[in-house]
DNA sequence: TTTTAGCTTCAGTATTTCTTCATATTTATA
DNA sequence: TATAAATATGAAGAAATACTGAAGCTAAAA
């Protein structure tokens, strides 16, 4: 999962990032409203997680300015206030869930899972795109019944690709993705070339339809029908 | 065993809290509907206290609200009504027991292991995966029918992964399970690769299948078939 | 006090995954 | 069709993660 984390306190942030990226997942912080705008201008999150006292303004801006771009991202407010107004109107605005402070860690995770989980998947927890079948709680992946084994890459590349199935997705793009935006590959997609073959091969053996085409130039696109 | 206390007097909240901690249970609370709703609907829990008068509405709606989640938690109701009406009330939308204030907390705890046990073991009180059978009351395993001897740290570790058998569980939430969220391990998790190597090879050693699959820079899953 | 069991730390090793690189193939376009 | 750029591939090196056995530590038991 791809994470953005707004707050402005060093020590909680860091907290959060590190007890994120350890799970595998790919978490970037920053600490003020226009920071944040400037990252979700051009990155894409799976999940924001959002103060709202901001030392530049309110985090509530950030909502508006997701709707207004038609950006998908999952909002769980994070704030020291716990009145009902603010609750109110952060989902109101958009906001996916919201968590007073202090919490743990745990609690904060398994809200964020709990979102993208709704978004994502199924009843059963599953996200099912013709014979290809992902259960995330397992992190499996069947492909006509048969189950494969994907590395952490392979898996993500996979899961992106689905949940996009029918757009195109620039280079630049899955690199930010699998990546963060820390990497710097000037021009050289050497590994997403790599991971990309393993992927096919892995799915083709497994008796999968060709679905991951090559868009020359550009980038790829998972078919969808 | 993790439980959830919704009461809305301090006292008796903290009470009973502290009493199920000592215990080496994972105890938490909260004082109104809004707020138990909350956390039903991230986390899960082995047995939920209900008080029926809170500030924000009757207890009942919680129990409804699981009904209507298909979740299975256990529910005791506390209250301090006990006409008999209530108590049909109760126990009609789902409750699995009721119990009158004022109270005395062993007849509480008392109460509560009757349930988990009732809804968790068999009728030996047993609780088995294949070959592995695990007794509660008694904090024995056997595997083959054989007896094996677990740490504490072995034995939490076990029990934590067949109640989440089928599940990657990250090394983080290992941690949390095990030592607590205060646990401080920036990335170090060399003491969960020793505890798992030793249940490892305990299970290993009394003939049990491999249940226990690494899964790569995520964390552990206990297969379940 | 001594003994013991269990927990944690550590260093060395093994394994898995990621990245790089050299080479081959495909594609766009001049 | 020729050329250059982009993409694909297999193999190998590098890095990250996991495993192991032994040793030290701690707290409870004898």
């Amino acid at each position: 999962m791809k994470l953005l984390v707004i707050e402005d306190e060093q020590g909680i942030r860091e907290n959060i990032v590190n007890y994120f990226n350890e799970d595998g997942n790919i978490c970037e912080s920053c600490d003020c409203l226009s920071a944040a705008i400037d990252k979700l201008a051009v990155f894409d999150y799976d999940c924001v997680l959002l103060d709202i006292g901001l030392p530049d303004g309110e985090g509530f801006a950030v909502l508006e300015y997701l709707q207004k771009q038609i950006k998908n991202e999952a909002v769980l407010i994070i704030s020291a206030r716990n009145s009902l107004n603010d609750k109110l109107k952060g989902l109101n605005v958009g906001a996916d869930d919201y968590l007073t402070k202090p919490f743990h860690l745990a609690e904060l995770k398994a809200r964020v899972v709990a979102i993208y989980r709704r978004r994502t998947f199924n009843s059963n927890n599953n996200l099912v795109f013709n014979e290809i079948s992902i259960n995330l709680p397992g992190r499996t992946v069947q492909v006509n019944q048969i189950q494969i084994t994907l590395t952490r890459k392979e898996y993500d590349m996979l899961l992106y690709f689905i949940a996009n199935k029918g757009k195109v997705i620039s280079k630049n793009a899955i690199a930010e993705h699998l990546w963060g935006d820390e990497m710097d590959m000037h021009n050289n997609f050497d590994f997403i070339y790599t991971h990309i073959k393993n992927l096919r091969k892995k799915l083709l053996d497994a008796n999968s339809n060709d679905y991951l085409k090559s868009i020359y130039g550009i980038g790829y696109k998972f078919m969808a029908e």
